[in-house]
DNA sequence: ATGGATTGCTATGCGCAATAGCCAAGGTTA
DNA sequence: TAACCTTGGCTATTGCGCATAGCAATCCAT
């Protein structure tokens, strides 16, 4: 059957993107935890206090999304909210926290290797340039 | 704010497919598709006569998603479904299919190009084939 | 002819993101 | 100081894409 999408960079960018975040969410749900909870340990790991809203900037997340993502992750025991004025919040890790977010920066990291490696070496280079170029201004 | 996250190739991929396919929804609506709808009249377009579950398998769709959307623009009179033999349907696009696949795949060659060349020349060509690298099997 | 596979479908749930609106707290300016 | 606008966190709701489970009818292979 003839397929027009397999000539669409689009199309293969949506599909890359699907099957890697399946391969991905597969990796870390046994941690129990979600691709969108390990973007967020990985920052506030690298940022202890940040606020809820610095966050979400940095993620791209609405703060009207941040609200279950958080209370996800406070439930679970791995991050503390702090009142800093009565108006922002800090958030810091706990030690569970802390000790979850080593696991999956394991799991992480066994990941990219596994996903840049599946890139033929003359593109594999070209690969993140070229996917920031698409977002990042 | 420190961002661990622009290190991994797999959140670069995350977020430029998330980025891409927003613009090229945006492109697309004004025509009343979504992206989804868009995928199936190119491939019905260079497949008249195909099957539902050929065509969900072409997409990757499950069966029981190929229903609304095949339902909506069949709505839309994009779409007819002929019995072809008691089990399966045959799926052609109308005169109004035809119409709009036209005016899509001017919409997708003016995404595309616009996509490819937001690349930096160096990486341009690497782009497709990394990707497909990654999903294709 | 019977059993297994396939097709199309309903129903339902999950994950992620978007919007609108609310209230309290901060910052800014008159 | 008072009025104003903005910000932070939140609730509630919605939409989209995708997944699973199950069903009835049909086709196919042994």
């Amino acid at each position: 059957m003839k397929d027009p999408l397999l000539d669409l960079p689009g199309y293969s960018l949506r599909r890359a993107a699907s099957a890697m975040m399946a391969e991905f969410a597969a990796r870390i749900e046994p941690l129990g935890l979600r691709i969108a909870d390990v973007s967020a340990l990985l920052v506030i790991g690298a940022n202890p206090g940040v606020t809820a809203s610095q966050l979400g900037r940095a993620l791209d997340i609405q703060r009207a999304n941040m609200v279950p993502l958080l209370n996800r992750i406070e439930d679970a025991g791995l991050l503390t909210r702090r009142p800093l004025d009565g108006k922002s919040h800090s958030l810091h890790l706990t030690e569970a926290g802390e000790a979850k977010l080593a696991e999956a920066r394991a799991t992480i990291a066994t990941f990219e290797d596994w996903l840049v490696n599946r890139v033929p070496p003359p593109h594999r280079d070209h690969l993140k340039p070229a996917l920031d170029a698409l977002w990042r201004d």
